[in-house]
DNA sequence: TAGATTGTTAATCGATTAACAATC
DNA sequence: TAGATTGTTAATCGATTAACAATC
């Protein structure tokens, strides 16, 4: 599942984000040294990563933000316009649906809950589905991700059989650790007490503190 | 800031969860296969670990869940009750008190909120404060980590401010990349939106589905 | 031209895996 | 004892850094 490109990848999002940055704050160039100092990555690494994902840099110049933003997204997939399917509508969901910009990820999101469901009811502008009717809604809004968030059922059985209605990529906030075989299938697993964890552990006596 | 054990420690509270959920489920031993075929890390890797963290094995026998756990716990400092001070009350931080078991991880969490605040005000029984009060909430807590959720403050100026007042781990869920000189302090940027994008990026068309 | 900065190669560094002796 | 499984060493693999020629 991994070569070559690999670990550039995973810094390839903070990337876009650091020129998407750069661009609404209307700067036009920015050189490895300068985004280096920015972003924490040496500037072998930024040329090199930037490199890696199209050689888009100019000689003596650097790197036009304007344009590299727009290629980095456009590798991101940013510019095309998909939907996400969010099952269920807890408190977790509701906060993911106001906290993030999910049009600026290139994504419009449906959800879908398992108790109300009264027609024409909405969050944050977002229609809400019942999810008995999960297949119908599948059918029309064709979702590529769906966005699994703490509900009653086991999101392995649920994200099995979305992934038969043909989504593949799950994003995971239920706090159960999601693998799936489907081969074009790809899991994103968001676990916050992990994150707490390691913070824990930078604290605490012993922790990273003592160099 | 970085040496020897380093990328290990990523892997700590992966290990932890694991093998609190065996104890939970009341199985005494396991080996290093048994936890790779669960975990995804190769069993070379899982034996150096574990042997990193302090070599509790035994012997052809494997580890003992209960043991293990205990000393995993321990390095992650669970077993130190601490406090918590969460830093707005928005959505988001409604959210994550409900949904992030913070007992288990050995912290009891305090927020501070910018309008209301009046006296007694609770959120899923954790109290909640006035934000201008903060010096003395802290006073009287002595929180170890500030929870920082989306507010109008920026990040920066509000993580120097109570870096000052000795809060020493930073949970960033601000979306603002946060960064601190400060030697003993401890950033943890929670960036939901790169974690969207990464999903998005192995959607998209030319993305890991393509091998 | 002189200066700046990329892309790229070679050198270094670190992390993972394979193998096996030690031991219960 | 025979079998199982750890801890640990050496070998491999991959990622980062340093250096510099190419070029605008």
């Amino acid at each position: 599942m991994k070569r070559g490109i690999n670990v550039a990848i995973q810094r390839l999002p903070g990337y876009y984000r650091y020129f998407d940055k750069l661009h609404s704050m209307e700067i036009q160039g920015v050189s490895s040294a300068a985004l280096s100092k920015k972003i924490g990555i040496s500037p072998s690494l930024v040329r090199k990563d930037i490199c890696q994902f199209g050689g888009f840099g100019q000689t003596a110049y650097g790197y036009n933000v304007k344009e590299v933003r727009a290629k980095l997204g456009h590798i991101l997939g940013v510019d095309n316009l998909r939907c996400a399917v969010m099952i269920g509508t807890g408190c977790m969901g509701h906060a993911l649906l106001r906290y993030v910009r999910f049009d600026a990820a290139g994504f419009i999101v449906v959800a879908a809950e398992k108790v109300s469901g009264q027609t024409g009811r909405e969050i944050s502008g977002i229609p809400v589905l019942n999810v008995s009717e999960l297949d119908r809604v599948i059918q029309i809004h064709r979702p590529d991700i769906a966005i699994l968030t703490p509900s009653d059922i086991p999101v392995q059985t649920m994200a099995r059989q979305l992934a038969k209605m043909g989504i593949r990529g799950f994003w995971n906030f239920s706090g159960e650790e999601l693998a799936l075989d489907e081969p074009d299938c790809f899991v994103e697993n968001v676990d916050l007490v992990e994150s707490l964890l390691q913070l824990s552990y930078r604290i605490a006596p012993g922790g990273e503190a003592i160099k």
